[in-house]
DNA sequence: CGCACGTCAACCCT
DNA sequence: TAGGGTTGACGTGC
């Protein structure tokens, strides 16, 4: 999605063999594009090897306290990385795994098909319907603001929300619609840049989902050495 | 350094 | 079953 690349024989090569047809996604301060990057074949068999390879944190460590209750959150996390990154989300810091190699297959996939490099991701399992995360903005001051969040989505389809800052919560200063699409197994959704400063995002409960779904954000993290030497990219 | 602000999931109700 | 309001301790930033 990135305008100005120098390009490779491989890359021309590739975008004539499987040219993606992307969907804009827009609104108010809301730049997205989505698209299916992979087969179902594909998008079954790269599952298929995560739910063998990704080694999940343990119940303990992936605890909220909210109004005073200690809950467990509900879905599975791991992070995976270039060794020694660390991440901090939910006021807990993870030490990344090393890339699996699917890991590594569907980082370079996206790569292919957006010109952009990642350094790390996130994996979140919701087992089934039940499973689900609130509405937050991936705004953590370690990413790299001019790089977008690649959402992988292998599975169940799940809906997903986009909601507007000022637009949510008791007394909302304005009234802007929410934006809804449905995450396909196999789909990447690009979040760009200024996306995640104005707009809140979750994945509802939808109860009568009784399968799986695995996402993956993969994301560049700006290590605090980087971010004072230059403002990088 | 003290205070304002934002956050997270479950429960209840419609 | 979906969606919205209601519940506070704690970390972060100004």
């Amino acid at each position: 999605m990135r305008e100005k690349r120098r390009w490779r024989k491989t890359d021309i090569a590739a975008e004539f063999s499987h040219p993606l047809p992307w969907r804009k996604i827009e609104a108010e301060g809301l730049d997205c594009d989505y698209a299916l990057l992979f087969s179902k074949d594909e998008a079954d068999r790269l599952f298929k090897q995560l739910e063998e390879e990704v080694e999940y944190f343990t119940e303990e460590k992936a605890q909220v306290r909210v109004f005073g209750k200690l809950h467990s959150i509900p879905r599975k996390q791991a992070t995976y990385g270039e060794p020694g990154l660390m991440y901090s989300f939910s006021g807990v810091q993870h030490l990344a795994r090393p890339w699996t190699p699917t890991l590594d297959y569907i980082r370079d996939a996206v790569t292919e098909a957006t010109g952009r490099t990642f350094n790390f991701v996130l994996v979140n399992r919701y087992k089934d319907g039940h499973d689900h995360i609130g509405e937050h903005r991936d705004d953590e001051k370690e990413l790299d603001p001019g790089c977008p969040i690649a959402s992988v989505s292998l599975g169940a389809a799940r809906d997903f929300v986009f909601r507007h800052r000022e637009a949510r919560g008791p007394g909302p200063r304005r009234h802007i619609d929410p934006v809804k699409l449905e995450l396909a197994h196999g789909s990447l959704l690009l979040m760009n840049q200024p996306t995640n400063t104005h707009w809140y995002h979750s994945l509802p409960a939808r109860k009568r989902i009784l399968s799986p779904r695995v996402n993956l954000t993969f994301r560049r993290i700006v290590s605090q050495g980087q971010k004072e030497q230059r403002p990088s990219q």
